[in-house]
Formats: C-alpha cells, structure tokens, sequence
DNA sequence: CCCGTTTATCGTAAATTTACGATGGAGAGA
DNA sequence: TCTCTCCATCGTAAATTTACGATAAACGGG
C-alpha cells in the first residue's frame, strides 16, 4: 500500500490533522494582524538576486557605501537604482545624500525583524 | 550644512566606504556561487502573505493538514493549490496522498536553510 | 462499476515586476 | 555660471505573478 509509504514521505505522525483555525493564542506575535502582510513585505525585498547582492555587498562594509553597486552587478544603472528603491521602501536600507553621489547602508533593524518573524512562524 | 546631518540619518560612521569588490574571502557560505539566488529563491516563496498564512498554519499542528486550508484564505481552491505549489517547488513545504486528501506540512530543514542564509548575509 | 469528494492543472485576464534607455535635477569644481 | 558627475525618475516593453472558473484526475464508498 503505498499511501503508508507516501505519508511517511511528508512528516513522520502518520495522521492528518484538522486545520487549526489559526488564531488560537499560542503565541502573540504570530497572532497579530499584520503579521503575514509584514512577513511577506520583508521576504519579498529580499526575493531577487540582484537585491540580495547588494544587501550582502553594504553588509560587508559597515558604513556606508558609495554608488558604485552598479559594477557588481550585471544590470544598467536605472535598474540597480529601482532595486535600491524596493529595498528602501521596505526598510531595509537607508540611503544619504554624499555630496554628488548617495550613501547606501542597511538598517539592520530590518533583518532582525524578519528573523523575529521567521522565528515565530 | 543638511549634508553632514543626512549622513547621520543613514548611518553612524560618518564616511562613505567605497564598494568592497565583494568576494573577499571572509565568510564561506556568501562567497558560495549560488548564495544570492538561494536566498531569493526561498524569501520569494514566503513573499506573499497567503504562502505565509500557509506556512503558519503548518507549522500550528506539528503534523500534516488535510486539505481545508482553503477556508483560511479568502481565495479560491485553485489559487490555494497554486501558492501550495509555489511553497513545494520552493521545498519549503512536502505534500503526500492520504486517501482522496492530500496532506501537507512544512519542511522545517527549508526555514532553517532559510534563517541560516539571513545569519550569513 | 459508478459517484461524490478532494485536489491539481489548464486557459485566461489583470496586475505587478523587471529591465532598459532617455531625461532631469542636485551638487562640486573650474 | 557652466559643466561634469552621479543618481532618481519617466516611459515603455517583456516577463512573471496572481487570481479565477472550468475541467480533469485520483481515491474510497456504495
């Protein structure tokens, strides 16, 4: 019987279990109202190559860095500065004004808070 | 002068670092080829609030779900059934046959993979 | 062997994302 | 002031994502 085998396959109590109806006080954060939408905003700043290089490349340096992302990466300089866009409007970096040239660094606060939520899933 | 103050506003070391030509030897596991994609890949597959209404409901009961994950989300069969499909191609969750059912529950070495990445950015 | 239940897949439409070149604006230095 | 550099924004095209209804496929029960 193959069923047997196949349940075995997922996870290891044979049985199935009814849906939990979700919020039942287990635990507050995972409870709150925009925990899903906050998850989901934080993950999908990070959902793109090319973001999640320039993420690591500031995180390398802790300061700030000076804009030449672009010859990291493989793409015309409008499309690193969008990418930049996305990831500031999530938070995750934070940009000055150098002079003539912008000054990216991340705000870690950020990342935490997505491995808090990723913790309490 | 605004600019010295916005310079603070990003970040506390007041100078701007130049980009660090990014692979420098210092952690194994960013320097690793596939490193960024990885990381995409998986914070792409929790980068809408029903794949994390899913994954949540998952991780509730520490065992399979039958399928009524359906009344949790305001979506139709078929778009819960194409996220789950998402999560799985993702190997954040593993699904097997019970009976007419299907039964799901989260791949908890994908969320680790996951929360490791973060930790290594 | 048919039937009802459950879920995946198909076809499709709307919205969003990704990428590029071109343009514009802000600041430093001649 | 004029110019040059650096970067954001605009306009746009292609690709992807999201969502739905309809349909098909798998299974157990009668």
């Amino acid at each position: 019987m193959k069923t047997k085998a196949a349940i075995d396959a997922c996870c290891d109590t044979g049985s199935c279990a009814p849906v939990p109806s979700l919020p039942k006080g287990k635990r507050a954060l995972s409870r709150s109202k925009g925990f899903d939408k906050e998850l989901a905003r934080l993950a999908k700043a990070l959902a793109h190559p090319a973001r999640v290089r320039i993420v690591q490349a500031l995180m390398k340096v802790n300061a700030c860095v000076c804009g030449d992302l672009v010859e990291l990466l493989p793409l015309a300089q409008s499309t690193v500065s969008q990418h930049l866009k996305v990831l500031k409007l999530a938070g995750v970096v934070q940009g000055a004004v150098e002079g003539p040239k912008r000054c990216y660094c991340v705000n870690p606060a950020a990342l935490n808070r997505l491995k808090e939520l990723l913790s309490n899933l």
